[in-house]
DNA sequence: TACATTCTTTGATGTACGTCAATCAGCGTA
DNA sequence: TACGCTGATTGACGTACATCAAAGAATGTA
């Protein structure tokens, strides 16, 4: 992990739209470039911060892919999120102090860090960001509820669609193909995500690909019918009768 | 649904260190006694909102028991939460101003409205609550990573050990026994918050109830041996190696 | 009191996914 | 080019939980 000093400010950054609230004058967001207090890179494996670190900073990823992940007093884990360019990390942390989480880099990152009690003060003074970070923390509850069904209620192929299909439309938000996705993690991570064992997963892979809805190649996946993703997702309607 | 005036402020609420944060000035209570707009009676079976409905407000749980869930497209429930007293619903809500959920009562309610609006303003003015209000969204994300350590990586008896603890725990932190808890919730409603069915649940309950960890009288648990409960919730740790 | 309804329990059987194990492919390094 | 390491694939087999089904409480209601 190497540290820096801002480059890039957020008013010329081309993930702002992504990070920062819409709609703020110029004046303001020259006053919002002062929130990232230091730019951070972290290789690839690194970490970012581990469960029980201080909490002090929200982190927006301005380049490179990351998991978050919680272990249990084994050590068996719990892959909670996969989060890439654009995305904040970290307010697991806010409620105790302390971060309940690990956040590892699976893609060299550069990261902009941004320190909450400075978050908060602006939040005071600029009502459109307090929305914003409201709005980050909600769209956050409501992800995970969307994993909770997930996991409590669909099968594996279900599973491995919804989880490609959420990858394919964030990735086509970034500007990238919607069909074409280059996984940054491996099967093993794929199906703690998803409850499932990475025998599963690449098993699920291996049907997909002979039933023609995608190609597979290694870490590559081409989707070729993405309709049918999309009514294996739904397809819990009929298949759970 | 009946609404009416505030009759009880915040101020002399029992339940204020539960829902309000702790430290605030007798002045900035009174002020904050405004913030609760008006007082709902939710009968139980009724709906305090459903997935869709605008959101305005958030929810303060001021006595009964509230179930939250979504629907996939065929109707299918997966249950993401029980809140009791003290506890705060609709955060959902925030990300894109209609509840993401559904939230009904299972015991007779009565809720204090707080525009959410009104929590914004307030919260700017006092940081003493911005940051309440976040640890509060933060608590649950929190939550619900926990949930999904649950649904992914815990079997049957290691999933409903660690659902009567936590709901024992938080009863307890409201007064009542450690070790006495009435279910407000059926059989299948436990059964698809943890990502499992009726029948299931109600082996478990059995087989815990042979093993006499716990005595179970239809909706009536008594917890006899907490130590072989937290035992099964951490055994996760040598049962799956 | 009878009866309907909803919830729970328990047994018999099925299955989706896990486990175990072997092989293979890709990639960095000497 | 060889070697080692990590990750991926595939097959054989096992199991935890689901499904199906029937009967038994509990509660409300005519």
């Amino acid at each position: 992990m190497t540290f820096q000093t801002p480059k890039v400010a957020c008013s010329n950054c081309n993930l702002r739209e992504l990070c920062m609230p819409p709609g703020l004058s110029s004046e303001e967001i020259n006053r919002l470039d002062t929130l990232v207090s230091s730019r951070i890179k972290v290789k690839q494996g690194e970490v970012l911060f581990n469960l029980g670190d201080d909490f002090t900073s929200l982190y927006a990823i301005r380049t490179g892919f990351f998991k978050t992940s919680i272990t249990s007093t084994d050590g068996r884990e719990q892959v909670t999120g996969f989060q890439m360019a654009g995305e904040i990390i970290g307010l697991d942390g806010i409620v105790n102090d302390h971060h309940n989480c690990n956040a590892v880099a699976l893609e060299d990152a550069d990261i902009c860090v941004m320190p909450f009690a400075k978050i908060e003060e602006y939040s005071r003074e600029f009502p459109i960001l307090q929305r914003h970070v409201h709005k980050v923390m909600s769209r956050e509850i409501v992800r995970e509820n969307g994993v909770m069904m997930l996991l409590g209620n669909m099968r594996a192929e279900e599973r491995l669609a919804a989880f490609l299909l959420n990858l394919a439309q964030r990735l086509h938000a970034r500007g990238f193909s919607q069909t074409e996705v280059v996984l940054r993690m491996t099967r093993e991570e794929i199906g703690s995500y998803l409850g499932l064992k990475l025998e599963t997963i690449s098993r699920t892979f291996s049907k997909f690909s002979q039933d023609g809805i995608i190609e597979v190649k290694q870490r590559y996946i081409r989707i070729i019918d993405a309709e049918a993703l999309k009514k294996l997702y739904d397809a819990h309607s009929q298949a759970c009768h």
